[in-house]
DNA sequence: GAGGTGTGGTTGCATCTTGCAACCGAATTG
DNA sequence: CAATTCGGTTGCAAGATGCAACCACACCTC
């Protein structure tokens, strides 16, 4: 059987998941933001099949999460993050940080660029600043949040 | 073929979605964040199929993503967040944002259950609060940092 | 205690998806 | 011209998924 779409799902976390709702697709997202841009690259760097490559690239680039780009060298063209794409980073990071803290210790520390610093760990933040966690919150309709 | 195996990958972001690299499990745990424990509700709750859920209920427990626990009514039992499971959180609410930069304005806002007031959106913060994106932070080995 | 009913599954089967390997066409290189 | 690289396509075997039917157990009702 067919697998179940859940874009109509109203839900946006669904929708991502349309999207980005499989581990090769998230793999290929990472490398991408590795620097990696053509066929071959994420090929070797992720050991995925050929023809399971072509797909997932574009149902990326269908997704508007990759874009096609004339490559320099010759007739080939290269695949690019899109901003959508980029914007997933903090998915990946996400996802990072939390195996991160579940099992082995990972050898890899997110730095600032400008000073070398760790980055503090990703964490959901009130408007006066306080550190929210989950139960500190709540997905209200957004009538409701307008009235108070 | 059998599913390729991507446990042994150093990289955590590939060890997370060992544990949940399919869109049923993400959305069983988006329905346990909601309040849902029980075998019933996540089926209604998201039209998967009984063989499905069973499989991937087992599955989150084996990754100590769940936890069974008795059920104060009658014979049968409870599947609720785990520790490690509530980690899981901020993967769930960036699939979120993410999914609602792109594509329809989503009908909920998550707010502060203390004053009910929108919080910030998820991102990355230096350790002098600046915020910072994709391309201010980079991934260096744990060594590295030590020396600066 | 016979017969429903609800819950939480298991089993069978048809259909998709995945993974592997072989092949292929165009361009580049020797 | 032959060989190689790149970026795929194609065919097949085996796994994963979806649906529906069935089932065991506890509980409720009569």
């Amino acid at each position: 059987m067919k697998r179940k779409c859940f874009g109509e799902d109203l839900c946006p976390v669904a929708r991502s998941l349309e999207a980005v709702g499989d581990v090769w697709s998230v793999l290929i997202v990472r490398e991408a933001f590795a620097g990696k841009r053509r066929f071959g690259e994420f090929e070797r760097a992720l050991g995925v099949a050929k023809n399971i490559l072509t797909v997932r690239l574009r149902k990326l680039v269908a997704f508007g999460v990759l874009e096609q780009v004339p490559a320099a060298d010759g007739p080939r063209h290269e695949y690019v993050l899109t901003e959508r794409g980029r914007g997933l980073y903090l998915v990946l990071m996400a996802l990072r940080q939390w195996g991160e803290d579940c099992g082995g210790e990972s050898p890899y520390v997110l730095v600032d660029r400008r000073d070398g610093q760790p980055v503090k760990p990703l964490a959901f933040h009130a408007h006066d600043d306080r550190e929210l966690g989950p139960d500190d919150m709540e997905l209200v309709p957004a009538a409701e949040v307008k009235r108070r």
